[in-house]
Order: structure tokens, then C-alpha cells, then sequence
DNA sequence: GACCAGGCACATC
DNA sequence: GATGTGCATGGT
């Protein structure tokens, strides 16, 4: 896949995830859950200006007033619930210590994450390759659309089919697996709209379908 | 005003 | 197992 190069030739490298500590990854991996990170970034310094960056400080508080911070994040009463899933198994064995749950095999790391309601394989794979720096290959929509317009996919493909593309064509580095996917979300942003032409796309484009990836994959 | 944004769980057939 | 729906703000 010399996708990648075409890539960084055009955005340069990405230097992911925007999020300062491994905690600040984990929410910002849930409050983008099918929202603009942008909104996400207003929530997280609202938490951020109310001193409620700790699991501890986010814990003691209460669901209206969680929700309320968060509510430039779009589905605020889901989002508070899902944040308080998390932090309260992270607190149950590891108090504050994020890194101390992070600390461990992606097998074991993913299925705990993946028991959390509210965290599913995308968000799962993000806290395990930008927070734990782990390997694992990250798929959202515009991978897929990406993909599937270039016709490198097809539509009976789905998430873990993606995933395990990646992961067997790549050598096993976090780094160019954390650099690829921020790459993908790039062209994503810029060129692959959901019903929009891709002008200026930096992929070459083999079979590519502008019509294609109007729908999820599963 | 329509469309889109770095998903996920749950109900129903 | 496949398909449909609720959740919600904010930028373009």
C-alpha cells in the first residue's frame, strides 16, 4: 500500500493523537463517538477550566452537571454515561492510575474495553493504540469510505475484516500504524465526503467510485 | 435548512 | 443475522 506515501507526501507527518495525557485520550475517544472533534475539544476544556481532569474529580461528579460540560459534544447524556462506565472499572482496580490500566497485553486490554458499555471495536482501538501506545490498527467511516471508493474493499467487509487487512499488510510498528490512520482521517476531512466529489484527492484513483461509501459498514 | 461529523446500544422482525 | 432507530451539538 503506497497509499501511505501518497499521504504523508500530501499532509505531512500527523503526530496523533491531539490529547495531552492518556486519560484526555480516553475521553476524547469517546466524546468523538460520530462527532466533530472540534465540538470535542470545547467539552474537553470545559472539563479542563472545572478542574475535573482526574477519574477521581470526574467520578464525584454528578450526572446533570457531567452532562452539561459535555454538552458541546453532541448525545451529552449518553456520552457522561459512557465516561462514567470507563472511569469507574479504571477506578476499581486502579484508582487514578490510567496508565496503570493501560499497562498490560492489547488481547486483554481490548476485551476489557470492549465489556464496557459504550465502547465499542473503534473506540476501543483508539485508547489502545493513541493512550496505551499499543498495536493495533484503528477503522472508523472514512477508512472504509476511503477504501471502499478506491475499491480496495468491498461493501461485504466489515470492521474486523478492515482491521485484519491492515494489520497483516503492515509490519507491526505503532507508530506508522498511529501515523496511518490520523493520514486516512486527514483525507477523509479534506477529500472523501460522503456525497461530495473527491477534488484534490492525494490517492490515486484506482477503481474509484465518488458514489461508494454512502453507507456504514457493520 | 440540509448535510455532516474520527459510534454504539438496543429493539424489532 | 440483518435492519432500523435514538442519541444532539455545532460548523459549512
Amino acid at each position: 500500500m503506497e497509499l501511505y506515501d501518497a499521504m504523508v507526501e500530501r499532509f505531512g507527518h500527523q503526530q496523533w493523537w491531539p490529547g495531552d495525557t492518556p486519560l484526555e485520550v480516553c475521553i476524547g475517544a469517546i466524546l468523538t463517538q460520530n462527532t466533530n472533534w472540534r465540538n470535542v475539544e470545547k467539552a474537553i476544556a470545559n472539563l479542563q477550566a472545572a478542574g475535573l481532569l482526574s477519574i477521581s474529580a470526574l467520578l464525584a461528579t454528578p450526572h446533570e452537571q457531567l452532562a452539561e460540560l459535555i454538552r458541546p459534544a453532541g448525545y451529552f447524556n449518553v456520552k457522561a454515561k459512557r465516561l462514567r462506565n470507563l472511569l469507574t472499572v479504571i477506578h476499581r482496580d486502579y484508582g487514578d492510575d490510567v496508565e496503570g490500566f493501560l499497562n498490560r497485553s492489547v488481547s486483554s486490554l481490548r476485551e476489557e474495553l470492549l465489556g464496557v458499555n459504550g465502547i465499542g471495536r473503534e473506540t476501543a482501538d483508539s485508547i489502545i493504540l493513541y493512550a496505551a501506545h499499543k498495536p493495533t490498527f484503528v477503522v472508523d467511516t472514512y477508512t472504509y469510505r476511503i477504501l471502499l471508493r478506491h475499491g480496495l474493499i468491498h461493501g461485504e467487509d466489515d470492521y474486523d475484516a478492515i482491521k485484519e487487512l491492515f494489520e497483516s499488510s503492515l509490519a507491526e510498528d505503532v507508530e506508522l500504524w498511529n501515523d496511518y490512520h490520523a493520514q486516512l482521517v486527514a483525507v477523509g476531512k479534506n477529500y472523501c465526503k460522503p456525497k461530495a466529489k473527491c477534488d484534490g484527492c492525494p490517492l490515486e484513483p484506482f477503481d474509484h467510485d465518488p458514489l461508494a461509501g454512502t453507507q456504514d459498514y457493520q
